[in-house]
DNA sequence: AGTTTTCGTTACAATTCGGTTACACCGCAG
DNA sequence: CTGCGGTGTAACCGAATTGTAACGAAAACT
């Protein structure tokens, strides 16, 4: 399993209610009673598989927190009063997953994270590429089931574009990706690490350039 | 547009609100009044992009429609009376991609609508031109399969007349949406480049010069 | 504190890109 | 027939982009 959690809600009660329920069922949670805090957490830790939201927060409010989660990919369940339908709608069309009016059950809720966690799947399998395997939850990787040492950074950036096989990603998606939309540095980090990854997995022809966009993995599906 | 969405519902009242709202919306519509008569429309004609369902209905009722509509790749939005949870996770679990309660807002039937349309949208799908295809994803063109390479430029100036097929670009409104719009150059530099893509996938009477004023890219839809 | 690892940046060479230019056409009006 | 505006096209060269290795600061580890 593995599953990172992130549970943003000011009312005691109902985030502890929340968090209980989602460890029960075997995700790992952390908790924020902010919209400052969860900002501040989400800068060091990025790495959620999904997070819901009560809109209505002290700091920073939930859809002010969207931009944020978007740019880490992280789907959004908000959650809020009953029967504020222009809420709802602004979630829904800015980018929210769903959408959950309080009070609601508890098993709904597990039932709709269970769903977009299945629609976004695929997530800790291993990933193949030629005879390379990409062990990502042991965070290694293999070449001919020879392991092969990847830098922390090296590895997440490979597995961003394994998890984005035959797609274009820019160097700011990337850099986004990896260092958090905030980071303001350099795009040629991202080259020169590319250029690592191609160099010790003998990806050079495996890990395409898009010139003046970024980087490319192909791979059959 | 020419997106075609299937209401079942049994109530007059609300299958008559729905409709006209979707239709007023400009979606197609199809209404059904039970289950064994949307079974029957279903057998002759299942090119919806999704369908709204009643999950209550003389005849099949939803449940019992959700594997036909499933074999056919539409996607359902369940309705149901209020407070139903074992319903409503059945529906989910099930693989209903929403779930509404009813009485409901229009509205928000509406914008859960466009996000379910959009999620199995076209935006980035492939575009193809007689033999050739581009892949916008990927930022790769092949013609007959074969992979031809085009640069930067070519590439997002071939996407930009096939984004618009049949429609008369100017040279500036290609140049404005390729360069920005303070770009100042040559209105020759378009010349060239059409020049290029032309020879390099045989377009020579696919992109048509309008003479006077730019470019239009042929295509049946 | 010392050592090792990691990582962002920089510099430079090699390559690629693309705006411009020059010239050849083509159709048309005078 | 000739001139002219507009277009097709190949070639050129400066500019932009990329690969790569090296460096040094910062972090992690001992």
């Amino acid at each position: 399993m593995d599953i990172k959690i992130l549970v943003i809600e000011d009312e005691e009660a109902i985030n502890s209610v929340i968090s209980m329920s989602l460890r029960a069922t075997g995700y790992q949670v952390t908790s924020c009673f902010d919209g400052d805090a969860a900002s501040a957490s989400l800068a060091k830790r990025h790495d959620y598989s999904l997070a819901v939201v009560d809109i209505m927060l002290p700091g920073k409010d939930g859809f002010a927190l969207l931009p944020e989660l978007r740019s880490y990919g992280i789907p959004v369940i908000f959650l809020t009063a009953r029967g504020d339908l222009a809420d709802k709608v602004r979630g829904l069309t800015q980018g929210a997953e769903d959408y959950m009016t309080k009070p609601f059950e508890m098993l709904e809720l597990l039932v709709r994270i269970d769903k977009i966690l299945n629609r976004n799947s695929t997530y800790d399998a291993d990933i193949c590429i030629r005879d390379v395997v990409i062990h990502t939850q042991r965070r290694t990787v293999t070449k001919n089931g020879k392991e092969i040492h990847l830098k922390p950074m090296e590895f997440d950036c490979l597995v961003m574009l394994a998890r984005n096989k035959n797609k274009a990603l820019t160097r700011s998606q990337l850099l986004g990706a990896l260092w958090g939309m905030e980071f303001e540095g350099e795009t040629r980090t991202v080259d020169a690490h590319i250029g690592r990854i191609r160099r010790k997995l003998g990806f050079e022809d495996v890990i395409r350039t898009i010139p003046r966009v970024g980087y490319r993995l192909e791979a059959e599906e």
